[in-house]
DNA sequence: CTCCTTATTGGTAATGGTTTCCATTATCAA
DNA sequence: TTGATAATGGAAACCATTACCAATAAGGAG
């Protein structure tokens, strides 16, 4: 079973080795904080915790650590459009996080994770995808579906 | 009716003239190239053609006068994740522009308007707006949705 | 365990799109 | 025509991200 406590082999490792990868007490803190995370962080929001347990780290490993998650397919990377990518977990230990868009909100750019609407979604995406790939010969990979307004503290204040 | 042709006013004029905005002949020569263009441009996109109509406009006015349209909602900016922003005039004349999304190809960043499947997409939005309106008190403003994968040219190639 | 190849590292400099600054110029209401 | 002030352009600043490079460390071979 995967642990993430320390010493021994952790879930990440065999996706590292397999690719080459290696093991670094740079990687082992980044996933660290990345697995203990709870929302999008941005580089810098990841550097500074890495920094905290272990200054050594510098933020140029931060964003080449990133790539090779992105890469991998380990770690989402998000675009909210204030100009900094945010980075997530696309799967905690065993489990595969729920698929999820954002509402983002354009006063304060907190960003709402939402689930909902999956199914009405799936059934959107399927229909707009087979008819989009047959029309314009596009081989759709991947979609992107954010939604912009105010949250409900913005939208009280005047 | 609203003329593009040079001397007297032109359909824009009354939304600077509203908002206390002065008419220029920067702002003349950009809105001259955003109506005559039939695709997003960049902001160096934009200059360059400015820039062959009028040399002494500079890049800082476009990025100005952009951002002036863009709140009046005169122009839409979109963002394709390549580091930098897109224009494309939002109405035309007295027709307002069809809706639509686009299809991002991740190889050569080649971007399609795509205007099919509204209907179905209405209704997907009008479901999801609503349901998340309600359980996240969110005030949904706007909404973006994009698909990335490969063209039909580079999907042929290895 | 030790050695050796080479991936990885951190600091710094560079990049590139976009903004800011500021002295000069142009718009347009009076 | 004039005057208040919005608009301008060029250079410098900004800022997230990337490239560079000499120094370091991971981990397989022996």
């Amino acid at each position: 079973m995967p642990r993430g406590n320390g010493r021994g082999p952790v879930w990440w490792h065999g996706h590292f080795r397999g690719c080459g990868y290696r093991i670094t007490s740079g990687r082992e803190a980044i996933l660290g904080v990345l697995t203990g995370a709870d929302k999008h962080l941005s580089a810098e929001d990841i550097f500074l915790k890495v920094h905290r347990l272990n200054p050594a780290i510098g933020l140029t490993t931060v964003y080449r650590t990133l790539e090779i998650l992105v890469s991998l397919g380990l770690v989402s990377k998000f675009d909210f459009g204030d100009g900094r990518a945010r980075y997530e977990l696309a799967q905690k230990s065993d489990f595969s996080s729920q698929h999820h868009h954002h509402l983002i909100c354009t006063k304060c750019n907190r960003v709402i994770d939402y689930t909902e609407f999956v199914d009405d979604e799936k059934e959107f995406l399927r229909r707009a995808e087979k008819g989009l790939s047959a029309k314009y010969k596009f081989d759709i990979k991947d979609h992107l579906i954010q939604f912009y307004g105010l949250c409900d503290k913005c939208r009280n204040k005047k």
